[in-house]
DNA sequence: AAGTGGTCTAGACCACTTT
DNA sequence: AAGTGGTCTAGACCACTTC
């Protein structure tokens, strides 16, 4: 094993938390103590107590000490990529039509864009060897010689698909998770019963300056309309 | 301003990262040779890269040195409290029915007990000023002597429900959204029409070794069903 | 052999809180 | 005044990669 020092008084503190022998609300022994009681130096120790707050277990007041957090149980992460939906590996995309119109009201207003306004609009279905899993539709407008690159449309996400020649660090996204009433055309196309809804995860991306660049919505039908989220401080 | 030069390196790195001078894959500078050009110890430029590191902008390899990341593009956060949803503040909770029952099926093997398994079900109806929002069922086995404060059924989210002896960090927990098919009851408490779908939130609590210890559904109708989550590398 | 990041020491000064 | 965390220095040795 041989763990560096740091590493070690990390898991015993972490282990005194997930145990519960420290609670929400307890104070840790000071930097000093610690330094003091694990023969170590105070900037080892500094390392542990920096580990745990950036995970979420403890905080600092200077002069004061270090405290056990009030964990926040409403928060959770979720994985989401249209062309790697969550259990099924093997996805694949087929492109349906390409083609520059004028959506209609609602979808202008999430670009913020006018209603003249020229919009690329990609229509794709995807699907596994067992059969369609969600129909996909991007939107993105059509200017500020922002090119398209032909592969992309097929076969990349809406991320890759409007990446800039700025950092793909500086996109913003957002997802919305809801219900769609059926649509005639999407439902045949998923082989679904006619009334069925739609569980729809509608992905909004802004640039830097908070700009609208793209806006992509997937329609799950049936079994496949399930997202899920997690969270665990124990990992 | 003043800012420490740690504070100040790592701004400026990423600050280059986010206008896209550095792209993933490139090579930053030593840690040496940043110490010299910000004339500080090895140490401050550490603290630097550490920071950079902890929010997924660059990786590190022993003996070769630090490089930009390609930015996980599928992570979001998603914030999920049954009592305190989104955009209304003000959420009430109203206290419909507890009893101790013999669940379905499917119930009982979400929870991994037996169908001779007693389970506290509790049943509630969130509303706002405006009108219902969500129906809320719990599903909470009912043994191992945990007790469940009376205060808590009607006003507490589900992980304080469940508190216990041990750490509440210890808590594992999923979610899982979903449709699903109107509910005559369900329906008729959110004020909605017979045949209109639900969107349902499921969120599943486990203990530390893994069991469940908890289950709950909240039902959303109509236009209080939208879940969302956010990814931003900018704040 | 030289350079890189990973770990660690033994100090120092500061602003802050507590007594 | 004494103790706390926040910042910082100037070293050191190690394992690793590159040349």
């Amino acid at each position: 094993m041989n763990l560096p020092i740091y590493r070690h008084l990390f898991n015993q503190l972490k282990d005194k938390i997930l145990r519960g022998e420290l609670k929400p609300g307890d104070m840790l022994q000071s930097e000093n103590e610690l330094a003091q009681q694990y023969s170590t130096s105070r900037l080892t120790v500094r390392k542990s107590l920096s580990m745990l707050d950036n995970e979420g277990f403890i905080t600092s007041f200077p002069g004061k000490g270090y405290y056990i957090i009030e964990p926040d149980h409403s928060k959770y992460t979720l994985l989401f990529n249209e062309l790697n939906s969550g259990s099924k590996n093997n996805l694949y995309s087929k492109l349906l039509g390409v083609n520059a119109t004028n959506p209609d009201a609602a979808i202008c207003q999430k670009l913020q864009i006018s209603c003249d306004h020229k919009v690329v609009v990609i229509l794709r279905l995807l699907y596994s060897n067992e059969g369609p899993i969600a129909y996909d539709v991007k939107y993105i407008p059509y200017d500020r010689g922002r090119p398209i690159v032909e592969k992309a449309i097929e076969y990349a996400a809406l991320p890759d698909m409007v990446a800039k020649k700025s950092s793909p660090f500086a996109i913003k996204k957002e997802l919305c998770i809801y219900i769609e009433k059926s649509n005639q055309e999407i439902n045949k196309s998923l082989c679904l019963p006619e009334s069925e809804p739609l569980l729809v995860v509608e992905q909004s991306l802004y640039d830097y300056e908070n700009k609208p660049i793209g806006l992509g919505k997937t329609y799950y039908g049936g079994e496949h309309g399930k997202i899920r989220a997690y969270s665990n401080m124990r990992e």
